[in-house]
DNA sequence: CGCTGCCTTGATCTTCTTCAAAACGTGTGG
DNA sequence: CCACACGTTTTGAAGAAGATCAAGGCAGCG
């Protein structure tokens, strides 16, 4: 049967140094905008690079503070977030690892357009905006994998203006969970759990809504047999279910 | 004194086909990504260009359609928009003569994600996904010309989502003619007028509220002397008021 | 004129937020 | 192992922002 249980999603147990040269490598290497450079240019990029460990919670750097280099994830899961001047969070995105995040002056960016934040304890790599231009200019194909990324992440978050345009809580809740379970879903019997550790506000921060309407809908989301859910962690019981309710 | 007045925007008169060589060259000149390259390479360019007129109200293509292009505003004002199970409409941007649209399998898309439609009557010129690809290939400089345009393309999206989560309909009203403003503001008589046809409709699209709010917050602004408008055009008289209820 | 499409305004209803309080989970220290 | 404390989640009730429904007004055009 399904119902509340003890949190159910495992934590990555990671000493923040543990960026070993081996992970570093292996990263750098399956990078969508690295993956077809000979391992020798790898590992003289890899020299460009610096290790960043970051326990959960940590800011990485804020909005507004000059920007003037480039992030990979290499351990963890980093959240993307803006604050309103309420107080509020907005909640971008959630990298993990293999993903990049940051700004530089190539991009025509000199201050951070956004936080960055270690959602879970992690590690990250770090390279100056300088260095970055050389690989940029050594190595063509890079801009253009970077083209193509930055592209994708513009239609999510062109796709992201449309459902709070047009689309109630609801919906854009079931959306988020859908897009968050094929993203780092795991299937755990019968259920797809979302490996993360997401609380109601993160919810929240991500559709553009409240703490209590998102508990609520994710109420009756459970009654509903759609979701199981419990404290800072969530599972899908319902794909199509959840999909009629995003609109498709 | 203020008030509403006949419409004083100035149309452009165009015969939809007037796409001249020499318009063509001296755009294609101009575009952010090529005005680096030799003159003879831009004629080069210019033979893969097809020009295409539209007049105000033409779709140019709709999302889904399978997109194998890539297009560039010439004359006129390009709108790209999404359209909502509900019927509603969402429009993601403007595009003004230099700037570009459409989707590219380079970019990892095989489909429209959005709709593109003439504002105002206007003319197009398209390039084939590969004779694009030839270039990007052939100028280095071009793809990463690109990424910093999609980047600040990505940048802005993420403006708005942020204001859409939390933001009043007042605030993103305001920063909307803002912005709209600054891209195609013309001082008139102590006034900035916004160059473009706009009907509340567009306004409503564009902030994600419905016609009624829209055409009731404007009348606000009116009575506040922000702004000044009739049908279908809009100038701003207070530009730091308007900044200030947009939340700087 | 009188039509057609855009804009405005009012009244009502829905959705979501806000405020408030209670219940639950988890980790901690006795 | 238990009990307590803290942060998270849940639920209720009241309120506000905006949507919807419904009329009427005004500009531009044949």
């Amino acid at each position: 049967m399904a119902g509340r249980r003890k949190t159910p999603i495992e934590s990555e147990i990671i000493e923040p140094q543990s960026c070993t040269v081996h992970l570093r490598l292996h990263i750098l290497k399956q990078l969508p905008f690295f993956k077809d450079l000979p391992d020798e240019a790898i590992s003289q990029i890899n020299a460009l690079f610096r290790a960043e460990g970051c326990e959960a919670g940590k800011f990485i750097y804020f909005a507004g503070d000059p920007g003037v280099s480039l992030y990979v994830v290499a351990q963890g899961k980093i959240k993307l977030l803006r604050h309103a001047v309420t107080g509020q969070e907005v909640v971008l995105g959630i990298l993990l690892p293999g993903e990049f995040f940051g700004s530089l002056p190539v991009l025509g960016e000199d201050t951070h357009p956004d936080t960055a934040q270690a959602h879970t304890t992690g590690c990250v790599l770090t390279i100056t905006g300088d260095d970055f231009q050389k690989i940029l200019q050594q190595y063509p194909g890079v801009s253009l994998a970077m083209l193509e990324i930055v592209s994708a992440r513009l239609r999510e978050a062109r796709e992201i203006i449309h459902q709070l345009s047009a689309s109630s809580v609801e919906s854009r809740l079931a959306a988020t969970l859908l897009k968050l379970a094929s993203k780092l879903g795991k299937t755990q019997n019968d259920e797809l759990l979302i490996q993360l550790p997401l609380s109601r506000q993160d919810l929240a921060d991500m559709t553009g809504a409240t703490v209590e309407t998102i508990s609520r809908t994710m109420s009756q989301f459970r009654k509903q047999k759609l979701i199981d859910s419990g404290r800072r962690w969530v599972a899908i019981t319902d794909r199509d279910g959840l999909k009629e309710i995003a609109g498709l």
